[in-house]
DNA sequence: TCTGTAAAGAACATTGTGTTCGCTATTGTG
DNA sequence: CACAATAGCGAACACAATGTTCTTTACAGA
């Protein structure tokens, strides 16, 4: 445990992660290279090295407190509950958000965040069905779709709307083939 | 338009086109590079830049070619009846649309096919809202987003299904939510 | 204080991109 | 067929970025 106990190591950590937020609201994820990081956070290359693999390695460190699932325990209100509050919380951090969700945002951060999204879905869903449902994969992996696609477009200011319709228009699209879908245990 | 009468440009042109899909097939799409391209097409490098601005380029002088759009007119058979018919095509040209769409492809291609989707998805919309419908671009977008989702995760083998699943699990989840929006001039 | 170690920084190898230029080979046309 | 136009070759170049290695310096914590 040298590494957190040693106060040069927290500086350095620390001014590389910061370095790479700042560069990444300034001109995006993908555009920034290890050079820019170094150079804004003004530590030698080598010193970089010894500490992360990568650029990816720098913000997978930082990822998990920018962590947005304020998922709940999966079988308390309306299904998908999870879509409003994550909606809001994104319109709040919305250039960080934005820049790594974008289309000028690696497909590793979008990648992620749908791993996760899935899983909360899934439990979501398990959590509801009153009888197995075949090809819950599929049916999982079409909700994070349209969410995901939401969040994208919105990312990508390609629509400008509230978080309430944003909301809405996800419940809307999804939630009447789902029902259907975990009563019937109907296709797919 | 002398670019199509003389056949050394025809030839090098193609030359290139086919060196990029055999590569594609071979190591993905993102791992290629212009000098695997011209390396394979065995052409100088000047040559591939005189033809091409990029590795981009070169795709998408292709994808037309490639083109996925079996969709018909707008308001006839069922709705978003181009999916199974899609869904199909991707399977029998499976190598080659995974190694573009999948993880290992670029995110170009995947936007682009986005578009072009959402495109066919408005126009079908449209045509069957016997009201104007509120934010019909954010029920497009999640749509397309469901689709493209599966699509990728069929892509990336994250699971094995048969065109006709994929199809019915599309449908079936998204169909009655989009039916009530149509019918009702619901939100979003 | 004094020892272990972090950091600086510079040099280097490597890989990829995109450009330039003079020479050669091929093509379509008169 | 002959010839002017031009496509292609290939090598060299400038540039940018990645990741490694090494020596020297400076700092932290016991």
């Amino acid at each position: 445990m040298t590494g957190n106990s040693d106060r040069r190591v927290r500086r350095t950590r620390q001014a590389i992660q910061r370095a790479l937020i700042e560069l990444i609201l300034d001109k995006g994820y993908e555009t920034t290279t290890v050079t820019d990081i170094i150079n804004r956070a003004d530590v030698g290359r080598s010193t970089f090295y010894a500490h992360f693999t990568d650029k990816q390695d720098v913000l997978f460190g930082n990822l998990d407190d920018l962590v947005f699932l304020h998922a709940g325990p999966p079988s308390e209100g309306p299904l998908f509950g999870f879509s409003l509050p994550m909606f809001e919380h994104v319109q709040s951090q919305r250039q960080l958000v934005s820049a790594l969700l974008g289309r000028r945002g690696g497909g590793a951060v979008i990648a992620r965040g749908e791993q996760m999204l899935a899983e909360v879905v899934r439990r979501e869903l398990l959590a509801r069905a009153p009888q197995p449902t075949p090809r819950l994969d599929l049916v999982v992996t079409a909700v994070v779709g349209a969410f995901m696609g939401l969040l994208r477009g919105w990312a990508d200011d390609q629509f400008a709307a509230t978080p309430v319709e944003m909301d809405r228009t996800f419940r809307t699209v999804v939630t009447p083939g789902v029902t259907m879908i975990l009563t019937s245990g109907e296709p797919a």
